[in-house]
RNA sequence: GGGCCUGUAGUUCAAUGGAUAGAAUAGAAGCCUUCUAAGCUUUAGAUCGAGGUUCGAUCCCUCGCAGGCCCA
């Protein structure tokens, strides 16, 4: 609900002598009314204070109210449309609509999706940037200045079993050579599991060797992480993500044996049974997590507690946010324990979202049922292609391809978003291929709708906002009341689907209205205006709010 | 064994202690000489189980059951 709206409502019912905090909430059916306000708290009979309050409120001198009605315990509030739309309207076509200032002066880092390289880019990793995206946006749009980084793993067992097998097959890259290293590693993984103790013993050698920094085992090194850094480089501008730096394993992670050796001197750390060393977290119900390794080794910990360090030093950030799969919830929670055991004081926030399974079950390099982003991307685009090329006949190659790219990130994006993050969620290839219902195309298609009628309709001249009676009008005008407060929840609760939920709903009222009633072709040209002028702004809160998803709109489809 | 997460229409998901538990999809029946039918209307269909707290529980607590993830 809008600010202008709730203060006006809070103004009335104080003058009935309501005191206290103030709940409203949302009549479950739009002939009950428009907002309700909730009267648990007022006495001993809810009911009764609510027909009381309903005849008190003196609302004769309020142009918003046109009836209160009491509906049990809720006193509910009946909107004048055309005096809603004046406060709505207007505002809701100001650029930085649903922006907040909450952030002001504040700077947060967000890390993600920090894959490795050598490694695949899956869909999970897809997941990932389709949620750190919109969280980067959520904080701008609060004001926030945010530090987008990735932290790349390039220095670990799964870099030499990639190397290993490159060298002992003698195999050689072909195409793109970031996705080859990735097929590459999966291969690899798959026959190392299969044979794991003949050639152990291989790898071992190689990890020494390339530990060592021996030359022409830097050199396949150093060629093979440009594959996929160029790789990577190319989906992350793909994807919308703007880094401002990436920081390496091989960077932090001699800090990170120093920081091992310092808790080791304030006794927080010690020396394990079989020589590594640890920490034991069993006091906070966190298990023992183990700092390096007995051969002396860095671990992910070893690492990490130097990128922390570095992060706040480097960028002198309120809060540092990191976005990994859930499984590493219990990872990251002995990582803070531990900085906080040694005197870090730092905000840092670890989210989890849940793994993208396949109806086959879990993906795996192993089973080799893994699918690649860069396989979807092309599938999903040849399937969208084919259907636009058929729907539009007259259009030329290059406009079919701008817009089916435009159509394929959409469903793409839309797809990871439109679930909550912790979930695990289930990708099947056909429903991610049908373009109907809770789908981009389907949100998409509202906005091509009221392009087109802004290009017939041309600008909205007169505008009469009494003009508005109809409950499909309101409804609008309702949803596009809500949009602050949209983001404020997705932010707080580090979830996208919210906004993508939004987004939908929107775009359903608004075909909704669409269908009931002629926007174009009425009598009254005034009407035409005022229609237009809606219309206008609910294109412009929906684009908006995909744009916090990263998701683009298209003019025509 | 310990910790964390999840359980809602046939299926995929919403609902942060409040009204008649909402959508989407699949099913059934309709709507294009009218602003883009990737759309709209109608219809049928669900809270894992047992207790507890509360005026009120899908939501909070306890104990089960089922699935997932993590740690020895």
């Amino acid at each position: 609900m809008l600010e202008a709206i709730e203060s006006q409502l809070k103004d009335l019912l104080k003058k009935a002598g309501v005191t206290g905090e103030v709940e409203f909430s949302k009549p479950p059916k739009s002939d009950m009314g428009d907002v309700a306000f909730v009267c648990f708290g007022l006495g001993k009979n809810p009911k009764e204070e609510a027909e009381k309050l309903a005849k008190v409120l003196k609302i004769d001198s309020l142009e918003l109210i046109d009836e209160v009605k009491a509906f049990g315990p809720y006193v509910n509030f009946f909107f004048n449309a055309g005096e809603l739309a004046c406060l709505t309207l207007e505002e809701a076509s100001k650029k930085e609509y649903g922006s907040n200032n909450s952030g002001k002066d504040k700077k947060v880092l967000i890390e993600y999706p920090s894959q490795n390289t050598h490694k695949e880019f899956h869909i999970g990793h897809f997941r990932n940037v389709c949620i750190g995206n919109p969280l980067v946006q959520f904080y701008r749009k609060s004001g926030y200045k945010v530090i987008p980084i990735n932290y790349v793993n390039d220095f670990g067992r799964h870099v030499v079993k990639a190397l290993w097998y490159i060298q002992k097959f003698d195999k050689k890259p072909k195409g793109n050579k970031q996705k080859w290293l990735g097929e590459i590693y999966a291969e690899a993984s798959k026959h190392i599991e299969e044979n794991k103790e003949e050639v152990t013993p291989e790898l071992d050698e190689l990890q020494t060797k390339l530990e060592a920094r021996e030359p022409e085992t830097m050199k396949l090194f150093e060629e093979t992480k440009s594959w996929s850094v160029g790789g990577f480089k190319n989906l992350m501008d793909e994807l919308d993500v703007e880094h401002d730096s990436i920081i390496y394993e091989s960077e932090v992670k001699d800090r990170g044996q120093e920081i091992v050796d310092e808790l080791l001197e304030k006794n927080i750390a010690e020396v394990g049974e079989r020589g590594a060393i640890i920490i034991d977290l069993e006091k906070y119900n966190l298990g023992i997590a183990v700092l390096r390794k007995s051969t002396g080794g860095g671990l992910y910990h070893t690492s990490d507690l130097a990128l922390a360090e570095k992060k706040f030093k480097k960028y002198k950030v309120e809060e540092s946010i990191n976005i990994t799969g859930t499984e590493q919830n219990h990872y990251f929670k002995q990582l803070f324990k531990i900085l906080e055991l040694n005197g870090f004081k730092h905000k840092m926030t670890h989210i989890g979202y849940g793994l993208v399974n396949l109806p086959s079950g879990k993906m795996s390099s192993r089973a080799g049922n893994v699918i690649l982003y860069e396989d979807l991307r092309d599938e999903v685009f040849a399937s969208l292609k084919k259907e636009t090329a058929e729907r539009h006949a007259d259009w030329s190659e290059e406009k079919i391809n701008k817009t089916v790219h435009t159509l394929t990130m959409a469903v793409l994006k839309f797809t990871m978003q439109k679930h909550e993050s912790n979930k695990i969620i289930t990708f099947d290839m056909e429903e991610a291929m049908s373009f109907d219902g809770y789908s981009a195309p389907y949100i998409l298609y509202a906005t091509a709708r009221i392009n087109s009628l802004l290009r017939k309709g041309g600008k909205a001249k007169k505008i009469n906002t009494a003009l508005l009676k109809e409950a499909e009008e309101k409804k609008l005008l309702m949803l596009l009341g809500e949009y602050g407060e949209v983001v404020e929840k997705a932010l707080e609760n580090y979830n996208p689907s919210t906004v993508a939920r939004y987004c939908f709903e929107l775009a359903q009222a608004f075909n909704d209205f669409y269908n009931k009633h002629s926007i174009l072709n009425v009598e009254d040209k005034d009407l035409v205006s005022i229609r237009l002028a809606l219309s206008g702004a609910v294109g412009q809160v929906i684009t908006d709010s995909l744009g916090l998803l990263t998701i683009e709109t298209v003019e025509e489809m």
